[in-house]
RNA sequence: GAGCGGAUAGCUCAAUCGGUAGAGCAGCGGCCUUUUAAGCCGUUGGUUCUGGGUUCGAGUCCCAGUCCGCUCACCA
């Protein structure tokens, strides 16, 4: 049997909730009916205020919260009562309870107790709003000795901390302490989750139906990755958690549903990083009818919508620097990038020799690179990418590298795909759809033989797509949205970890 | 997966050349009825990540391991 190792303070703390029980008192309160939330309370004493009164009290208010910050003063006790919106001051005094519950109640709280208060707001000598605490209920005692909150707040509305709860292990282990400690922690998932619900809130709009397609894939297809291996007994069949749910949602497509969208984890069994977690949400979302440009347009208006809903214009600053969201963001293509950046024209149709001599002394490993759209891509990427701070749509991708998309017209070694990089990173991928069932079949061939070569990413062979297509699926633009991604952007977050709440760690011991 | 760095009280951190493990905050007790990083007095609290080794003596030096961070690789 697992336990908990008693420390002196916890092995007290446990003893104090006994005999709060014994003295009739609940340390674990039920429902409390607020009246305001610390924010809101605050917001209503500024609006009623006459500052012409000589000592002016609000009418009572009922808030709850943890106690953050106690301070003592014999038969006075200020305290912090924070909430999510906020805090405000409290003050007891001794006067205004019963012996018995000023000493057992009151002075007993320890710092992360969650309570409810009641009473009137006033400001104190040095002006702080307080709440004059007239009841106490107790709605949860804490056991766990919590790390000391020491902050203020000057004038700019910046935080200064003078202990922090700061060891990113133990953050991220215990994310309950993190947020309860690290106010700007909780914003940023509200930021994100904000985010989230204006792309959703813009996709109904347009008249897009959000779906959830399969997260156990038999065939992991939609990307190029390594997937996870799970197993259902009843079945006794292995399955792969889906790395991109895009096959499945293009099967919508061919079944009618002529503007789906889904914003789910897919789950990639790779490295990680400060930019990768083995979970991730993507936003994707296919219009029939529609082709590379349809969602283009739709990824532009997606990201520029949240950030003027969110910061009120189009700037947002990201690791020191300012990036600017203000449409038409920049459309170049792969080579033309390629051009512009590193300097060399690369042709996709020259001989591979040549395509090999160009690009010699630019450091690029090129031994396990077989095809033209290979070493094309190779150069972009590391050449290329990191150099794309501002939002840049790159057009135009080799055939190769794009399985599942629609080659362009005047080119069959393009195909119709965009990729979104910001801060040098991909942050969106959309492409027109390939919706001709023997081209994709072909396609799909290739892939398996590039799979027979070594190349475990190459994507497998998946007849019952190919099938759907053979029932026809109108042509269609789709794309991928990295969620956790565009997150970091607008939260200014230097880690994939910081924008999502429980991020994969090694298990301790 | 590789390289570099880190792990000491509940939290943040000290600890000289290898010589009795400390401070602030939190906790506990006391004083203080408008304090606010409250203050003052007193006090509890340690498997120094784990396991070996060197040494009269190891938080410190050596070896192995665990976990985390950063960089690289893979990837979005």
């Amino acid at each position: 049997m697992e336990a908990f190792e008693e420390t002196e303070v916890t092995r007290q703390r446990i003893d104090s909730i006994k005999s709060l029980r014994e003295k009739g008192i609940d340390p674990y309160g039920g429902r409390y009916e607020r009246s305001h939330t610390t924010a809101r309370a605050i917001q209503l004493f500024l609006d009623s205020e006459d500052p012409s009164a000589e000592k002016f009290e609000s009418p009572p208010v009922r808030l709850a919260g943890r106690l953050m910050g106690k301070r003592e003063m014999g038969k006075a006790i200020f305290g912090d009562l924070h909430d999510l919106d906020g805090h405000v001051q409290l003050y007891f005094k001794k006067n205004d309870f019963t012996p018995e519950v000023f000493e057992e109640i009151v002075k007993a709280l320890n710092l992360g107790d969650i309570i409810g208060v009641e009473g009137p707001l006033f400001r104190t000598r040095t002006g702080e709003i307080t709440l004059h605490v007239r009841e106490v209920t107790v709605l949860s005692k804490v056991i766990n000795n919590l790390p000391p909150l020491k902050e203020t707040t000057d004038e700019a509305g910046h935080i200064h901390r003078f202990f922090q709860f700061a060891d990113v292990e133990m953050r991220y282990r215990q994310r309950y302490l993190d947020l309860i400690l690290n106010r700007d922690v909780r914003d940023h998932f509200r930021k994100r989750s904000r985010m989230v619900s204006i792309f959703r809130r813009e996709l109904d709009q347009m008249g897009y139906m959000e779906v959830e397609t399969p997260m156990m894939h038999h065939i992991a297809g939609g990307a190029a990755a390594r997937p996870f291996i799970t197993h259902h007994n009843a079945l006794d069949i292995d399955l792969y958690l889906r790395i991109a749910p895009e096959l499945h949602l293009k099967r919508l497509i061919v079944g009618g549903m002529e503007a789906v969208y889904e914003i789910n984890r897919n789950f990639r069994n790779e490295g990680i990083s400060i930019k990768h977690n083995p979970e991730f949400t993507m936003l994707e979302a296919y219009k029939a009818y529609g082709d590379r440009d349809t969602v283009m347009e739709l990824c532009e208006h997606l990201v520029s919508t949240a950030v003027e809903d969110m910061f009120g214009g189009h700037q947002v600053a990201y690791q020191g620097i300012t990036l600017d969201f203000k449409r038409p963001w920049k459309r170049i293509s792969m080579i033309d990038a390629i051009h512009e950046v590193v300097g060399i024209e690369l042709d996709l149709h020259a001989p591979l020799a040549d395509l090999l001599e160009k690009t010699r002394g630019l450091g690029i490993d090129t031994t396990d690179l077989t095809t033209h759209g290979k070493i094309i891509n190779a150069v972009f990427e590391e050449k290329v990418e990191e150099s794309l701070i501002q939002p840049t749509f790159i057009i135009d991708y080799p055939t190769e590298i794009s399985p599942l998309a629609r080659q362009k017209k005047d080119d069959p070694d393009l195909v119709e795909r965009f990729e979104l990089f910001i801060y040098g990173r991909e942050t969106a991928n959309g492409f027109s759809e390939l919706n001709d069932p023997a081209e994709q079949y072909r396609r799909f061939e290739e892939q398996l033989a590039q799979r027979q070569g070594g190349d475990q990413e190459a994507h497998p062979m998946d007849l019952d797509y190919v099938n759907a297509l053979r029932c026809g699926m109108p042509p269609a633009g789709g794309i991928g949205i990295g969620i956790d991604r565009l997150a970091m952007i607008l939260t200014d977050s230097a880690s994939i970890r910081d924008v999502i709440l429980f991020p994969l760690l090694r298990p301790k011991e």
